[in-house]
DNA sequence: GTAATCACG
DNA sequence: ACGTACGTGATTACA
């Protein structure tokens, strides 16, 4: 290391060690610093020819949804990518919904939950929101994509940000490729445009199994939590035959898509409000929801408890590997900044912590690939799902390798469960 | 530059 | 009585 900064290199040790960081950042930060380089300028090969013709097709349906959408506004200089303009039609001209809310800073409220709402008092509704998805996938995904692409290499190289998140987690940028749709049939179809580098090649994907949630009974000790998850059944099912007291061959769909929506909001720190807002029933009644659920995982609403007097008392809360999050504002006498805080210190060590474990898998199954002369390459990160670009006699070793490293990080209370996938594209490997 | 919206985990 | 799920980045409109 150069002299000069030898001075500045202690000066950061001395402070790592005060706050019991030299593990997270000599074990894992900057080993993975190298190995996020080595990704970004691997890349990711894209279907050119494919987004291209999609691109064709969905302009087509776009330019035909703002005909529509015109005509039955009667305005023919409608912009349909203004909300403002949006609103004022739909609650001034229309006036599809009198009390209709009128959040932040004083403009009409226009997004998807809200327009859904009222897709049934006009048809122009459900021609908005059509236009909007398209818009999306064509602008962000489609159309810039193949002017992203290098001269040199030939494929797409994003930014692995190592400094931004606030829990440990990366993010990606310029462009983002954690944020490729997945969800709709369309975005499925954006998702096929992910290709192997070699004609032959395969995409293998490999992702952790609820790890979250995994993290939230380990680090919680909950009992029954931790059972669930050794019993290897779906943990939504046998949510929902808890809280519901119903035996697990007997619940519903209904019931384990609420136990669903129940395990996802214990993670961000759940309030009986947003529960209810997301389930569509009353607030009693998700109050009632989650006290059976605390009454039957006991050591979840401990864990809460545990968490918030942390951040109180030491001023911020910690991962598995000991990366802190500092919740400055966790006393704070304004009830909604309070109350933020305390589901960031519940949130933290859990997003935080599974973001520590897969940064350890890669670290692993980096020296790995390397160790044993394999010539597929990691290409991507997406949280909790690792991408490989693979040539075809290395299939069955990669997803061995993968496979085995993602579970092996840590031995907790739980297991890490790790799936894995392989296809001609990154749709395929899901 | 900021707000609104929406893509993902 | 508050205001409400956690973490990101890109695009577009508009002051």
């Amino acid at each position: 290391m150069c002299a000069l900064f030898i001075p500045l290199y202690n000066e950061i040790l001395k402070a790592l060690e005060e706050a019991g960081q030299v593990e997270l950042y000599n074990k894992i930060e900057m080993p993975l610093a190298g190995i996020l380089a080595d990704m970004e300028m691997q890349g990711v090969t894209i279907d050119t020819a494919h987004l291209k013709s999609y691109s064709i097709e969905l302009t087509k349906e776009l330019d035909e949804i703002e005909r529509q959408a015109r005509e039955l506004a009667q305005d023919q200089s409608l912009n349909l990518s203004s909300p403002k303009q949006v609103g004022i039609l739909i609650y001034e001209k229309l006036s599809l919904n009198p009390k209709a809310k009128k959040s932040a800073k004083g403009n009409w409220s226009t997004d998807e939950e809200t327009l859904s709402e009222l897709s049934d008092k006009h048809p122009i509704i459900n021609k908005i929101l059509e236009y909007r998805a398209l818009k999306k996938l064509l602008s962000t995904y489609i159309d810039n994509f193949p002017s992203l692409i290098s001269k040199e290499t030939g494929k797409v190289h994003t930014t692995f940000n190592q400094t931004v998140t606030a829990t440990g987690r990366l993010s990606s940028a310029n462009p983002n490729l954690q944020n490729i749709p997945i969800r709709t049939q369309r975005g499925k179809e954006i998702r096929k445009a992910f290709i192997p580098s070699c004609n032959n090649g395969y995409i293998i994907s490999a992702d952790y199994s609820q790890i979250e949630l995994r993290l939230m009974a380990h680090m919680s000790g909950d009992k029954d939590l931790i059972a669930a998850f050794n019993s290897g059944k779906d943990i939504h099912t046998a949510t929902a035959a808890k809280v519901f007291g119903v035996p697990e061959e007997e619940v519903t769909k209904e019931q384990r898509s609420r136990a669903k929506t129940a395990n996802f909001g214990i993670i961000y720190g759940i309030s009986a409000f947003g529960l209810s807002q997301r389930l569509g029933m009353g607030r009693a009644d998700s109050k009632q929801l989650i006290e059976e659920y605390f009454k039957n995982y006991p050591g979840v609403k401990e864990y809460m408890n545990n968490m918030i007097l942390k951040a109180r008392e030491a001023g911020y809360v910690e991962t598995i590997y000991g990366r802190r999050r500092f919740l400055p504002d966790i006393n704070s006498r304004n009830a909604a900044v309070r109350s933020f805080n305390e589901r960031n210190a519940i949130n933290a060590p859990l997003q935080g912590s599974a973001a520590d474990i897969i940064k350890v898998a890669m670290i692993n199954i980096y020296r790995r690939l390397k160790i044993e002369n394999l010539t597929s390459k990691m290409v991507l990160q997406v949280h909790d799902e690792l991408v490989f670009d693979v040539v075809p006699q290395e299939v069955d070793c990669i997803r061995n390798i993968v496979k085995q490293e993602m579970e092996r990080v840590i031995s907790l209370h739980i297991p890490l469960i790790a799936e894995c996938n392989v296809g001609k594209n990154w749709l395929e490997a899901h």
